[in-house]
DNA sequence: ACAAAAGTGTTCCTCATACACCCATGT
DNA sequence: ACATGGGTGTATGAGGAACACTTTTGT
C-alpha cells in the first residue's frame, strides 16, 4: 500500500501560570495558512524517537532536555488528503523556553493557552486533546512537572505548574509537606530565591526518581 | 518512502487461574515456523481500529465482544527484515474462549501462559511487555477486568482476574467489598452459581461506569 | 509596623489492611 | 457433622483535606 509516515509533536510549557502548546502557521497546502502541530515525515533510517527528537530540535532548539514520548497514533484513511499519511504523535514537555525558532516550512510558530486554540489543521484537534490528558495523567503519578522548570525551582513554582496543567487551585500547604516529603522528586538546595514579594522560598533541583509514591491525586 | 504499515495484537485472556496470550506459528517468511503475535497489514480504506477489529475476529472469531484499544507503535529501521515496516500494536482482552481459530497464513495458534513465553519474532517480545505493563495498570483503574469474565460471573472469579493478572493474592473480604460497593462497577442477579464447593456465589453481570472510583490498588 | 508569601501544627475524615467470625452449601 | 469457600464486622493505621498559625522577607 503506498503511505507515508509522519511524526507529529505535542509540545507543552508552562508560561505565565498556564500551559501552553506550540502552533505553527503551515506555509504550504494543504491547510496552508492554518495552524498545526509542529512536525514532519520520518526519513529513511531513522527511529521513531529520533525523528521525534530531530523536529523538537528544529522547532525549538531543545535536545535532551524536557520530555518526550510517544502519544498514539493516527491513521485514518481521509486524515490527510494527499493520501494515506500515517501520524505517530508525541507528547514533549518543555521549560519556559525564551521564543520559539521557526525554522523549516513554518510560515511562524506561537504559543497559544490550551484554553483559546485556533482552529487546527487535519485531526490536530483531536491529538492536543489526547495530548492534554496524557499530561494531565502524568503529573499525578510521575515526577514529570518538573521537566516544566528551570534547573533550579521554587515548591511554589512547582505548584503553579500542577495548578496550570489541572487548571485548579491547590492547597499551598499541603503541596508543600507532600513534595518535599516524597522520596526522589526534588532535591533542597542552599540558596533561597530573593527579591520576590513575602518570605523567600527555598530552591530546589529535580531528585532522581521518576514515579511519585505516593501519587499526587486531582480531584 | 517506501514503507508498510501493519497491526500486531496483544491479545490477552484469564484460563485455568493464568494470564495467557495467544501466539501464532509463522508459516511464512520471515521467522518462518517462530511464535509471533497476530497481525497483518493494514488496507487500503481501513482505519487503524478496523483493521485491528478484523484481524482479532480472523484469530477468535471475536466480534464486538471484549475490550481492545491501541497500545503504542514500534518503528524502528531494523525492526523487520523485510524492509521498513511500522508496527501498531493493540491490546485486547477477552473472555476465556474454547479455542483459536487458526485461519490466514499461521501454520498453528495457541495461547501462552505469560510467564512461559517461547522465544518471539521480530520485536515482539517487546511489545507483550508493553502490552502486560498496560493491562496490568489498566485494572487499577478502569473496569476493563470484567471484560476477561462471562457475561455472568461472580465476585470470587473477578477476583481470581485480578490475582492472575497481577500475579498477587487479594485478601478475598476486602475485595468483596470494595468491588461491590463500587458506583457501576457490576450489577447484582438474583442468581446464585450453583455446583462448587462451599457456600454458592451470587451472580453479576457488568455495570456501566468504565473508571473505577476508588481505583483497585496494587501494593 | 505591616503586608505578603513561605512553611508548620493540628484536627478530622476517608479508606486500605488485617483478621476474626458468621453463613450456606456439598459430602 | 464438618469441610469449604462466600460474605460480614471491626480495629488499626496511613494519608488527604482544611485551616489556624508562625516565620521571614520587602516596603
Amino acid at each position: 500500500m503506498r503511505c507515508s509516515v509522519a511524526v507529529d509533536l505535542v509540545i507543552f510549557t508552562v508560561h505565565a501560570g498556564s500551559l501552553q502548546v506550540l502552533l505553527i502557521r503551515r506555509g504550504y497546502a494543504p491547510f496552508k495558512g492554518k495552524w498545526a502541530l509542529p512536525g514532519g515525515f520520518v526519513r529513511e533510517r531513522e527511529t521513531l524517537d529520533d525523528a521525534a527528537a530531530r523536529e523538537l530540535h528544529e522547532e525549538t532548539g531543545l535536545r535532551d532536555q524536557g520530555h518526550m514520548e510517544q502519544l498514539r497514533t493516527y491513521g485514518d484513511p481521509k486524515r490527510d488528503p494527499r493520501g494515506r499519511v500515517f501520524s505517530i504523535a508525541y507528547l514533549a514537555l518543555t521549560p519556559d523556553l525564551p521564543m520559539p525558532i521557526s525554522g523549516g516550512d513554518a510560515e511562524a510558530a506561537q504559543w497559544f493557552t490550551v484554553e483559546a486554540l485556533p482552529v487546527l489543521a487535519f485531526d490536530h484537534a483531536q491529538i492536543v486533546q489526547d495530548g492534554l490528558e496524557r499530561a494531565r495523567a502524568k503529573l499525578e503519578y510521575t515526577t514529570l512537572a518538573t521537566t516544566f522548570c528551570a534547573a533550579e525551582f521554587t515548591i511554589p513554582e512547582l505548584r503553579a505548574v500542577y495548578e496550570a496543567v489541572w487548571g485548579t487551585a491547590l492547597d499551598a500547604a499541603n503541596f508543600y509537606r507532600k513534595v518535599s516529603k516524597s522520596e526522589g522528586f526534588i532535591v533542597a538546595l542552599e540558596d533561597k530565591l530573593q527579591g520576590a514579594e513575602g518570605r523567600p522560598a527555598r530552591l530546589y533541583r529535580r531528585g532522581k526518581a521518576a514515579l511519585l509514591a505516593p501519587p499526587m491525586l486531582r480531584r
